[in-house]
This record gives C-alpha cells, sequence and structure tokens, in this order.
RNA sequence: GGGCCCGUAGCUCAGUUGGUUAGAGCGCUACCUUGACACGGUAGAGGUCGCAGAUUCGAGUUCUGCCGGGCCCA
C-alpha cells in the first residue's frame, strides 16, 4: 500500500470535502425517528471566513456529526445574511471607483447591481465553509433576500402592524452621518473618551446677570430653545420666568423649571436641545418647545445655524467656541471625560435626530421571551448567560427597525399622496383606502437586518407555509453562537419564534468563546493579528486547526488561537497517520487485507482461534475504547468540546499507540492472516477513528476507506458510521488493572535506567519481586515485561531482601545492581522520597486520630485513608531499609 | 453607576455535586536517529491554587471582604 511518511492533508482534504457533497453525507432525510436540527448563525455575505467562524463552525460540525453518527435525522442549516449597510457599502465602492454613486444609479439599477454583485462574490464564505468541511446540508442552504425568507419578513412585519406591535411616528434616533441612516440602540458602541466641558455665559434678559451653562457639545447651542434650571437649587430660583439672549442667535429663550437641570452637574444650568439630545427631546416635549434642527442628516450645519451653517458639526464646534472667546462669553473650559456613542459599524459619532421611523413594541414580546427562559424552555450554556439575557430583556426598549438603505426588505407600506394614509400590506394596495386615489407610494425606508434574521429559525424552514421541515425540524435543537449577538440576534429570535411559531426557536443556546491572539487580544482586522483560517488550515490540515481551537474550547472561557498550538495538533495528526502507516504495512507482511466491519462488534475483542483466552491488551483496549467513548460522548452532549479532544487525543496517543500498538508488535508474524490479534487491533482502531471523527473529520475519513482496502463500506462513509457507544459490559476492569501493573513494572526499569544513566542500549538484570496479581502479571506477560523494558528479568515472589535497591512500589519490588558512581545520587533520591512519605504519613495520623472526623466523614472515606496509611507505611519500610542498606 | 467573568506549573488552560501526594498541552532538562512516526521515543524538573477571614472533620472547589485583570449595559 502507499502511504506517505508524513501527514500531508491536503493532499486528501479537498478530496473528501466535495466528496461527502456529492456523495449526499450531508443531507438531511426526514427519516421517522429523533431529530437533530440546528441553523447556522448566517454570516455576512459580504465576508470571508475568519477565525471566530472557524471555531463557531468547528464546535457546530462537532455536534452536527457526532448527532449524525448517532443515527438521528441531522441537519445543519446553512445560509448567509444580506448585511444591509455592509453590503451597501461595498457596491457603492465599486460604484465611485466606476465613477458613479448609487443616486446617479437610481435605486432599482442599484438594487440590480447589489444582486450581481451578492451573485459574483455573496459565495465566498460558502465556499470557504466547503473547504473546511462544515457538514451542512447545502441543498437547503437559504439567504435572508431570497423569495421564500422576503415572504416570510413581510408577513411577519404585517402581522405584527395588524396586532399594534409595529408603529410609525417621530422619534429622536441615533442616527449616523456616515451611512446616512437611523440605527438602534444596540448599533451604537459606546466609548469613553478625554473631552471638555465648557461653561458657557448666556446673559439674563434685564437682569444684566449672566446664567452659566455648562455642555459637552457647544455646537448645539444653535438649536437652544431653553435654559433649564432644578426647582431645588435655590441659587437660581429667582430667575424663573426670565428669558435670556442666546449668544450668537439672537434669539430669546425662556428659563424654565425641569428635573432635567441637576443641580450637582456642572453648573447646575443646563441649556435645552430639543433636537439633538435625547433628554432634551423629553424635556422639549414636556415643556411644549420648539425643536430646531441645526445639523443635518450628513452631520453638517443646516440653514438654523445661521453664519455656521454649511460647516461640519465639529468644525462648527471650534469656531463657536472661538467665537464665545471672542464675545467674553466663555466662562472656562474643563477637561472632562464622557462617553459618546458611535456607530458601530463605522465609528462615526452618532447624531441624534428627530426622524420618522418604525419601531418594533418589544415588551409584549418580550415577556414571553423571558419566560421561555425562566421556565427552562430555553436553557443557555454557560447558564451564566441567563442572567445577561434576561439583564437586557427587563429593560428592553424599542426597537427601531426602519433603516434609510437601498439594501434590503423594503417595508410593505404604502404612503397615498393625496390623503397621507399610510397602509400595511402583503401585496401592493391600488388605491388608497380612505380616499380611493391611485397616487400610492411604497415606503423607502428597508428593514434591519436583524429583523429578517430573527425568522431565520423558522423562515429558512418554509414559513409561513406548513413544510414537512418546518414539522420536522422546529424548533430546531441547538444554536450555537457567540454573546456579541445575544441581544441583536438570539434574543429576538426568541421573541419572534415565540409570537409566530407558539414555540421557541431552539432548545438550547450555547454560547462559545471569543478567539483571542498569543497576548490574549481579541483578533482583529485593525488590530492585524488575525490568522486566516484558509491559510493555516493549508499549512496544518483543517483537522489540526479545528484539535487546536477545541483543545482550548472549555465553556465560559477564550480561546487562545496560535500557530504553535497548530502544530502541536498536527504533530498528533501525524501521529494517528503513522499509526496506520504501521498497521497498513504490517497488513502486507502479515497478508491481511480488507477489513470488514460486521466482524468485529464494537468492544468486543475476539478470542485466538483454539478456544485461548483473549490476549490481556486486547481486553484492556476494548476497556479503555469503552471508557473512552462513555465520557466523549457526554463530553459531547455537555458541550465541554476541549474535554472531549483531550480524551480522544490521549486515548489515542498514550494508550492505543504507546502501549496497545507497542504491545501488539509483538505478536505480529509473517503471513499470520486474519487472526485475532489482527481483529482485534483493527476493530480498536477503527473504532477509534470513530471517536475522534468529529474532530477531525478529514483524517480519519481517508484512514477509514483506507483500511478498507478492496473491501465494500458498508455505511459508504465514516461519518455516517456509528459513533462507539458505552456499554457496561465492556469494561474490564480486572484487565486495567493488569496492565496497569506491568506498565508500572515497565516503567520502574525504564526510570532506574535512566536515573541510574545507565547504557540505553545495554540489556540489563534485574530481579522483579512481586506479591499476590503482580506475580500473576509478570509472568504471563513476561515477553511484553522485559522486550518493553529492555531487561533481562528473573521474576520471584515475595519481597526484595534487605539490603536490595531499586523501586518499590506496594505489588512489587525491582532490583538493578547499583553503580558505585550512582550511590549518592540514589541516597539523594531515597532520602526525597521519604521526606514525602513522612508528610503523607502525618497527614493521614493526623486525620485518622482525630474523633471528629472519625465521627463525621463518610465511612468510605475514611477507609480510603486508612487503607492509603498502610501502602505508605510499608513503602516507608522499604524506602528505610533500602536507604539504610546503601553503601557508604 | 448596575451586572457578569477571570486570577492554579515559565506560557495557555482543565479541575462536573467539597474527600488519594492538584492535572494536561506547549515550553524546559537529560538521554535516544530502535524497522509507524524526530510533526518521534524514554525519563525528569517545575505549583504555599491572587490575599485575608468565615463555614466544615476536611476548601483549588462554598461564603464574605480586599487586591489585580477583562467584558457587557447605562
Amino acid at each position: 500500500m502507499q502511504i506517505d511518511k508524513v501527514y500531508e492533508p491536503n493532499r486528501f482534504e479537498p478530496h473528501w470535502a466535495q466528496w461527502w457533497i456529492d456523495a449526499g453525507i450531508f443531507k438531511a432525510t426526514r427519516k421517522p425517528g429523533p431529530s437533530f436540527s440546528l441553523v447556522i448563525p448566517p454570516p455576512n455575505v459580504t465576508g470571508s471566513l475568519h477565525m471566530g467562524h472557524m471555531l463557531e463552525h468547528t464546535e457546530i460540525d462537532v455536534t452536527v456529526r457526532w448527532h449524525r453518527m448517532r443515527g438521528e435525522n441531522t441537519l445543519w442549516l446553512p445560509g448567509t445574511d444580506h448585511a444591509g449597510i455592509a453590503t451597501q457599502m461595498m457596491v457603492e465602492k465599486q460604484l465611485v471607483e466606476e465613477g458613479t454613486s448609487r443616486r446617479e444609479l437610481g435605486r432599482e439599477k442599484f438594487e440590480a447591481r447589489a444582486w450581481e454583485w451578492k451573485e459574483q462574490y455573496g459565495g465566498k464564505i460558502t465556499g470557504q465553509m466547503v473547504r473546511v468541511g462544515a457538514s451542512c446540508d447545502w441543498s437547503r442552504e437559504r439567504f435572508t433576500m431570497d423569495a421564500g425568507l422576503s415572504h416570510a419578513v413581510r408577513e411577519v412585519f404585517v402581522r405584527l402592524y395588524e396586532k399594534g406591535l409595529i408603529y410609525r411616528g417621530e422619534y429622536m434616533v441615533n442616527w449616523c452621518p456616515r451611512c446616512r441612516t437611523a440605527i438602534s440602540d444596540l448599533e451604537v458602541a459606546h466609548e469613553d473618551v478625554n473631552g471638555s466641558l465648557w461653561h458657557i455665559r448666556y446673559p439674563v434678559r434685564g437682569s444684566g446677570r449672566m446664567l452659566v451653562v455648562a455642555t459637552t457639545r457647544p455646537e448645539t447651542m444653535l438649536g437652544d430653545t431653553a435654559v433649564c434650571i432644578n426647582k431645588k437649587d435655590a441659587r437660581y430660583l429667582d430667575l424663573h420666568g426670565l428669558t435670556v439672549d442666546l449668544p450668537l442667535m439672537d434669539r430669546e429663550i425662556p428659563i424654565i423649571l425641569d428635573p432635567l437641570a441637576d443641580p450637582e452637574f456642572g453648573t447646575g444650568v443646563v441649556k435645552v436641545t430639543p433636537a439633538h439630545d435625547p433628554n432634551d427631546f423629553e424635556a422639549g416635549k414636556r415643556h411644549n418647545l420648539a425643536r430646531i434642527k441645526v445639523i443635518d442628516e450628513t452631520g453638517t450645519m443646516t440653514a438654523e445655524a445661521g453664519r455656521y451653517s454649511g460647516l461640519d458639526r465639529f468644525e462648527a464646534r471650534k469656531r463657536i467656541v472661538e467665537d464665545l472667546a471672542a464675545l467674553g462669553l466663555l466662562e472656562k473650559v474643563e477637561p472632562y471625560d464622557l462617553s459618546v456613542g458611535k456607530c458601530d459599524r463605522c465609528k462615526t459619532i452618532v447624531e441624534p435626530l428627530i426622524s420618522k421611523q418604525w419601531f418594533v413594541k418589544t415588551k409584549p414580546l418580550a415577556e414571553k421571551a423571558i419566560a421561555a427562559v425562566e421556565s427552562g424552555r430555553i436553557q443557555f450554556v454557560p447558564e451564566n448567560w441567563a442572567k445577561t439575557y434576561y439583564e437586557w430583556m427587563y429593560n428592553i426598549r424599542d426597537w427601531c427597525v426602519s433603516r434609510q438603505l437601498w439594501w434590503g426588505h423594503r417595508i410593505p407600506a404604502w404612503h397615498c399622496a393625496s390623503c397621507a394614509e399610510i397602509m400595511v400590506a402583503r401585496e401592493a394596495p391600488k388605491v388608497c383606502a380612505r380616499c380611493g386615489s391611485d397616487q400610492l407610494n411604497q415606503e423607502t425606508d428597508v428593514l434591519d437586518t436583524w429583523f429578517s434574521a430573527g425568522l431565520w429559525p423558522f423562515s429558512t424552514l418554509g414559513w409561513p407555509e406548513q413544510t414537512e421541515d418546518l414539522k420536522t425540524f422546529y424548533p430546531t435543537s441547538l444554536l450555537i453562537t457567540g454573546f456579541d449577538i445575544l441581544f441583536f440576534w438570539v434574543a429576538r429570535m426568541i421573541m419572534l419564534g415565540i409570537e409566530f411559531m407558539g414555540d421557541v426557536p431552539f432548545r438550547q443556546v450555547y454560547i462559545h468563546g471569543l478567539v483571542r491572539d498569543a497576548d490574549r487580544v481579541k483578533m482583529s482586522k485593525t488590530k492585524g493579528n488575525v490568522i486566516d483560517p484558509l491559510e493555516v488550515t493549508a499549512k496544518f490540515g483543517t483537522d489540526a486547526v479545528r484539535m487546536s481551537l477545541l483543545i482550548g474550547a472549555a465553556p465560559g472561557t477564550d480561546i487562545v488561537c496560535t500557530e504553535e498550538r497548530m502544530e502541536s495538533a498536527r504533530a498528533f495528526a501525524n501521529k494517528i497517520w503513522n499509526a496506520a502507516r504501521f498497521l497498513f504495512l504490517n497488513m502486507e507482511r502479515s497478508a491481511v487485507s480488507g477489513w470488514i466491519p460486521e466482524d468485529a462488534p464494537v468492544f468486543q475483542p475476539v478470542p485466538p482461534a483454539g478456544g485461548v483466552s483473549v490476549a490481556l491488551e486486547d481486553r484492556w483496549i476494548f476497556s479503555r475504547l469503552n471508557a473512552c467513548a462513555e465520557q466523549s460522548n457526554r463530553a459531547i452532549e455537555q458541550h465541554r468540546y476541549h474535554e472531549a479532544a483531550q480524551l480522544i487525543w490521549h486515548f489515542f496517543w498514550h494508550e492505543f499507540c504507546d502501549w496497545y500498538v507497542e504491545l501488539k508488535k509483538l505478536r505480529f508474524q509473517e503471513n499470520s492472516g486474519l487472526n485475532a490479534d489482527w481483529r482485534n487491533i483493527l476493530a480498536a482502531f477503527e473504532n477509534a477513528l470513530r471517536l475522534l471523527h468529529p474532530v477531525m473529520p478529514f483524517l480519519t475519513e481517508e484512514l477509514w476507506q483506507r483500511l478498507h482496502g478492496e473491501a465494500p463500506r458498508v455505511p459508504v462513509s465514516i461519518a455516517l458510521a456509528a459513533y462507539p457507544q458505552y456499554r457496561h459490559e465492556a469494561t474490564d476492569l480486572a484487565a486495567e488493572r493488569e496492565i496497569q501493573l506491568l506498565q508500572d513494572m515497565i516503567t520502574a526499569a525504564r526510570t532506574l535506567r535512566a536515573e541510574r544513566k545507565l547504557d540505553p542500549k545495554a540489556r540489563l538484570e534485574g530481579v522483579l519481586y512481586c506479591r499476590a496479581e503482580a506475580l500473576k502479571v509478570a509472568s504471563a506477560n513476561f515477553d511484553a515485561l522485559t522486550k518493553l523494558s529492555n531487561a533481562s528479568l528473573s521474576v520471584r515472589d515475595g519481597s526484595a531482601p534487605r539490603g536490595g535497591v531499586g523501586r518499590s512500589t506496594p505489588a512489587f519490588d525491582l532490583v538493578f545492581e547499583l553503580p558505585a558512581a550512582q550511590i549518592g545520587a540514589e541516597r539523594q533520591r531515597l532520602e526525597k522520597e521519604k521526606d514525602q512519605l513522612d508528610k503523607v504519613i502525618a497527614n493521614s495520623h493526623r486525620q485518622l486520630s482525630d474523633e471528629k472526623f472519625l465521627a463525621r466523614a463518610p465511612g468510605h472515606v475514611v477507609e480510603s485513608i486508612r487503607s492509603k496509611l498502610g501502602e505508605y507505611e510499608a513503602q516507608m519500610e522499604k524506602t528505610s531499609v533500602a536507604l539504610a542498606g546503601l553503601p557508604e
């Protein structure tokens, strides 16, 4: 058989990635029986695969592959999000390069261009997912703006509107002057900055006094329509009812009383700009103040800004401050730390603006969504995330869902040009319902991208049609995603899922960690510390990248991602590759070919021909396999991916390779044919591959297919083979105990050799004194014992004679001759051992003489300490004797 | 200001309901190119579990306070 000496994943990964799809391995079938379904957190259609996706998709894929191997009807539904602003910006950039613009093109042509763009570049990330083996059912792939999902969006909007849960109105919203659209509260990121607090003098008309207001945004003063004092603040109370002359604007504005003014803050006097501050907006409503808009949608000062009109808002600030200073109206400027809201996407400072927007009334939806988590119908893992979820849900605010974009779901509302009636409908109305006019224009705003994303778990399954998929796969079983979209997406899916499906969208939410670099810094393009998953996939193999991520992916912790870790995961893959290579080469030598799985029941070693009992190492490896299967199943089920990865790693490398293969080597002979040794090792190996498959799908598929040689494969892929399951009767504790003894003996001999710096190649002479079970093990496995320790041992019953030196355990004593040069080192070692034993013996004595301990600790704990003490004392006796017998 | 998380070996982290002399990977040290594998083998060194109290027969694990670091919301 041709098999490379070194693991070279690029030789087979692309092949299997495509083959799995061509063979329909990942297609959900809707067969009867238990189902497992999961929808992907749809990546932006503009995006390309980054390490965050890689981690998320790996965790999903492990889970999904595991369910599939358990024979469940498994669906991982893939797709992408149309990503409103992001996509629009991409296309606009393209247009600028062509010397044109969105406005020049017009809406219809622009939309066509955006679709073109999507067709051309939008498939990038899904192609990358195919390459890294994501086991999605690509036949069910969806896009948030495809016909079906658009239908669902329209249906949901109309139903919410009919229920009174959607309203339109003029409110103050967060506006991004760069994206030129309203954004929701969630899309504003607050950032602490070192700003200033400007103290400005407003002359009080007719009194000669100055009222000093403190503000962080002097440019908004142009739109002031009042100044405000607190009625509890005696300093200014006498000014109530008077007016001030707004500097720079020649406008007389009232002095009002309102709790808006905080006597503790600044001067205790605040300016009121109802058009540019959310608190002032509310105060303005309370006092019927005019709203003067001095900053427009692009962040430029309006005509209302007088001589500052046409300036950028920050330039205007500079000029205003200068002008005030020149007029002697600037009392002072204090450094002041404040938090400013920035657009999550482009980091432009958000401008609060009054505009007409569409909102979803969230309180009634949130109540049911909270109850779903409180009652346990949805479970968060790690469960602490439920607290964060509640925190937001209890304080939820109405959701501004309209966006002034051209790429997205256009709101299904029509405005009558004659009577201003607004109609929300599934289909475009022909005439106005109120005045009968046919002059109707569809609303130009589109919906927030998260609106359609919120429907994802059911819209992707065909809703509002009652499809078979919807019946089979809703509610989905699990959602795996990042905490950064807990509010944006997870919470909204829960609200909308309950509202429209009458049931939760998923039973469980697993929140994964954040991918960080070697210095624990979050990976981001701007910081330039990203690792490109495709690049490292090519370098180390997808399986190695997956393993390196999983092994650190403990729930609730961030994931450190370094090439160093990938290297060690590749070393693991290489180890497995070479274990297989060893098997394949020896199969040829022994004239064994074609693995036939039906021949080897899971976890049941076969005995050699002629009724001889099963070899010890075979009993052992199957018992260990069984234990590993038990733990691995549990770990994956509980999303303890790091634990599953570590367990399987340890089993495959340090049990299967280090011991089992080494023991089996002694048994292989030329032309032996498919004897019991071969059946067992092949069965064990094949099972180990299955255990590993969800974590390292490519490597295991490649080796599993090779293992079959020319034999037929049933099933066709390891991805459809049964995941090993724990069986009580497969546990063989006697075999585990005996191998442990054998390992201890071999290790003792190796340690002695290393410690005494004996020639590694020389075959040493030694005596092994054994008690009870150890004697049986040593005799029955004499060949393995001497060969793996590379020592000529004579095995004797009983204990080493006084003065014998070497290694002692409760079960056996090993004696090698001690070279004179090593006497000092040996004395040191024994003394250290004695010290340690002194410590634990004293400890045990203390506990066993403590009456409270004896009275209150459970019996088995007391008993185990008592028996440990016996062992320590026996050990101490031997150590003392050895020390005493050491030549001077 | 409100909430959440984390401080365990040089590094990155496990440690499930309190109960053996606290583990892993990487790194480090020594030796070994032995016929699957140097992306390897063998053996080893390395930790007063952030600090101080409390609960308990018993605390890395529970509680309180403090110190240090991170995140989210306002």
